[in-house]
DNA sequence: TCAATCACG
DNA sequence: ACGTACGTGATTGAC
């Protein structure tokens, strides 16, 4: 690496063409040679030693706050190894202790260090601070007392931003971090590992992380000021952290023998329909490829007068486009159905069963706080916010999803409604308010409302229209949308929209108000404070300040729901812990809390 | 790596 | 006269 006194004598072409390549790309070498911690004094210390490793453990005893981080073998919290954890106390200095491949030897050192990390008296600061929570249970340790995690701070602080260490250092610090790929390489199946790293050079790296870490949080706290989201830190987002740690951990079971037997059914549907379409086709293809699918409908069988195309020019084959196209032609349903199972079998059926934990037996999701730029959570490795349920063939999927033995029962407890209540608070409309307290069904009392007929003579028809009016409202509605959605004429979808404002006049005067706000102010925010900046708001291009419109509109009632169910979760861990039930929160699925719990906690509910 | 599709709320 | 419902993640084919 160059040190930053030769960088300067280059051209000053050739240092901007540099400095170009360094912001390009986050976190890669050039910019970590740009800008270096290592340019700075610092002092970044290795220890190795049990009468070292005592002193530090005085010394960090010692102190109010502490920030830290953990190095570990892979990025999967419940399947990893730790080879080393830094400490820092104080900026540009930093410990870094080397943790033994062999277990034995590393929970003798943890054991030293659980006396720190279970501190309640010490604040943890942390980036990342789940990620470590559950590295560090793998080694008996239950990180206690207050914690601050950089990287959920700066969720609050900018939604819409990455969040990742290098990019924070970079843009509130002023100086890239060694980057990983420095030391292991990257990504790929040539990727080094962690436990390979010369001790000097992992000390640089891990000791680092710590210190930047707790720069980081000197520099948002005023920040969270600013922006007037302190509260919501500490009182939910903080405090969700154990939360979702807990829930990570503890997993699900996968009932893999059922989903072995449906994928073999699976495998002879498709194979059947696939025979089928190929037949009607007339001519082999590879359905699974939208762009042949195209070609197949609209080049060779011509069953549409002008297809619709994507916005690359290909034809569009969509769902939504081809379930309107169903009855011009057979192979439409057939491809259709094909869709669906070749989708539950590769993502779901077939996947699934892989990603059991060999050491706990169970999926374990990572619930992401800080993805969702509205305030909800996302789930990945593997996704179980998207399990499916709508189709039959679906729901045997879920099935597959059970209690960890006959002795436990799986409950799951969802709002009802919870965007439209939320719409009802925000806007105060009294029909809407009323519908809710008189515990109608809401489509129903909609479309009563809307269509101008009695509870009683409400159809089937009305009631699905009225639903989707209802979700479009959420959304930000036209009159466009709605007619492609119920796929009736543009006319009578706004005739129904300006029927629906008659009737809930104050949900129009929300949207207008919702929009006015962030014109005024760059920002909408949720009940508890959390903010979505809108900077398009304002644009001059119709499309871009549609979008910004409408979710201005979306963020506040999307964002307040999500705030509610992080408080519950909040609220109902405390309950279980507190009284000491066996229950565990083990899913959030947005406005849904799936728990398994002991029969003989049934009662005492 | 991106676009298209589709699973969920 | 515009293009259009909000928020996610995983898989696949095509380049």
């Amino acid at each position: 690496m160059l040190p930053t006194d030769k960088w300067i004598c280059l051209a000053p072409q050739l240092l901007l063409l540099l400095l170009k390549f360094a912001i390009t790309e986050e976190g890669d070498e050039q910019s970590a040679v740009f800008n270096n911690i290592g340019n700075v004094p610092h002092h970044y210390q290795a220890v190795t030693d049990a009468a070292g490793r005592a002193e530090l453990i005085q010394l960090l005893s010692a102190q109010k706050e502490i920030s830290f981080d953990t190095e570990t073998t892979g990025i999967d919290s419940q399947n990893t190894e730790l080879v080393g954890i830094s400490f820092s106390i104080k900026t540009h200095e930093g410990w870094y202790i080397p943790i033994p491949e062999q277990r034995e030897e590393a929970l003798k050192i943890l054991n030293e260090f659980q006396p720190v990390y279970e501190n309640e008296n010490i604040v943890k600061i942390g980036q990342n601070f789940k990620y470590d929570m559950n590295v560090l249970a793998l080694y008996g340790i239950e990180v206690k007392g207050k914690l601050f995690d950089t990287m959920v701070a700066h969720y609050l602080i900018q939604p819409e931003m990455r969040h990742n260490m290098n990019v924070l250092a970079e843009t509130y610090l002023g100086y890239s971090p060694v980057s990983i790929e420095t030391l292991i390489g990257k990504k790929g199946k040539d990727q080094g590992s962690m436990r390979d790293v010369a001790l000097e050079e992992i000390t640089e790296y891990a000791a680092e992380d710590a210190d930047v870490t707790l720069q980081l949080k000197e520099k948002f706290i005023p920040m969270l000021e600013e922006t007037a989201t302190t509260q919501l830190l500490n009182e939910v987002e903080l405090p969700l952290i154990p939360v979702l740690s807990a829930m990570e951990r503890e997993g699900i079971c996968l009932d893999i023998q059922t989903l072995k037997e449906f994928s073999k059914l699976l495998e002879g549907d498709i194979l059947n329909i696939d025979k089928e379409i190929q037949t009607l086709a007339g001519t082999p293809f590879n359905i699974s490829s939208p762009k042949q699918v195209g070609d197949i409908l609209f080049e060779v069988l011509k069953i549409a007068e002008k297809p619709k195309k994507t916005k690359t020019g290909q034809y569009a084959t969509g769902e939504d486009i081809l379930s309107k196209l169903s009855g011009k032609h057979p192979i439409v349903d057939k491809i259709l159905d094909y869709r669906e199972i070749v989708k539950l079998k590769s993502t779901y059926v077939d996947a699934l069963p892989l990603m059991v934990n060999a050491r706990t037996g169970r999926i374990h999701t990572t619930f992401n706080q800080v993805v969702a730029v509205t305030g909800r959570l996302s789930s990945d490795n593997p996704n179980l916010q998207n399990i499916p349920i709508r189709t039959s063939r679906g729901r045997e999927v879920r099935k597959a999803f059970v209690p960890r033995d006959e002795k436990h029962i799986l409950l799951s407890a969802d709002y009802s409604q919870i965007e439209l209540r939320i719409m009802a608070h925000l806007c105060q409309d009294p029909g809407l308010l009323e519908a809710f307290q008189n515990n109608l069904d809401i489509h129903t009392a909609t479309a009563s409302k809307v269509f101008g007929v009695a509870l009683e003579e409400v159809s089937g028809e009305m009631r699905r229209k009225a639903k989707m009016v209802n979700f479009g409202i959420i959304y930000g509605i036209s009159a466009f949308g709605l007619s492609e959605r119920l796929n009736i004429p543009r006319k009578e979808a706004a005739t129904i929209i300006e029927n629906y404002f008659i009737q809930y006049p104050l949900i129009k005067d929300y949207m207008d108000s919702a929009i006015e706000k962030a014109r005024k102010q760059g920002y909408v925010e949720t009940i508890l404070g959390r903010k979505r900046y809108l900077r398009d708001i304002n644009s001059q291009n119709h499309t871009v300040r549609g979008f910004a419109e409408r979710n201005a509109i979306n963020a506040p009632i999307q964002g307040s729901a999500a705030d509610m169910i992080k408080v519950a979760m909040i609220n109902l861990h405390k309950v279980i812990q507190d009284k000491k039930f066996k229950s565990r929160m083990i899913l959030q699925v947005h406005d849904e809390l799936v728990l398994m719990y002991p029969l003989e906690e049934k009662k005492t509910k």
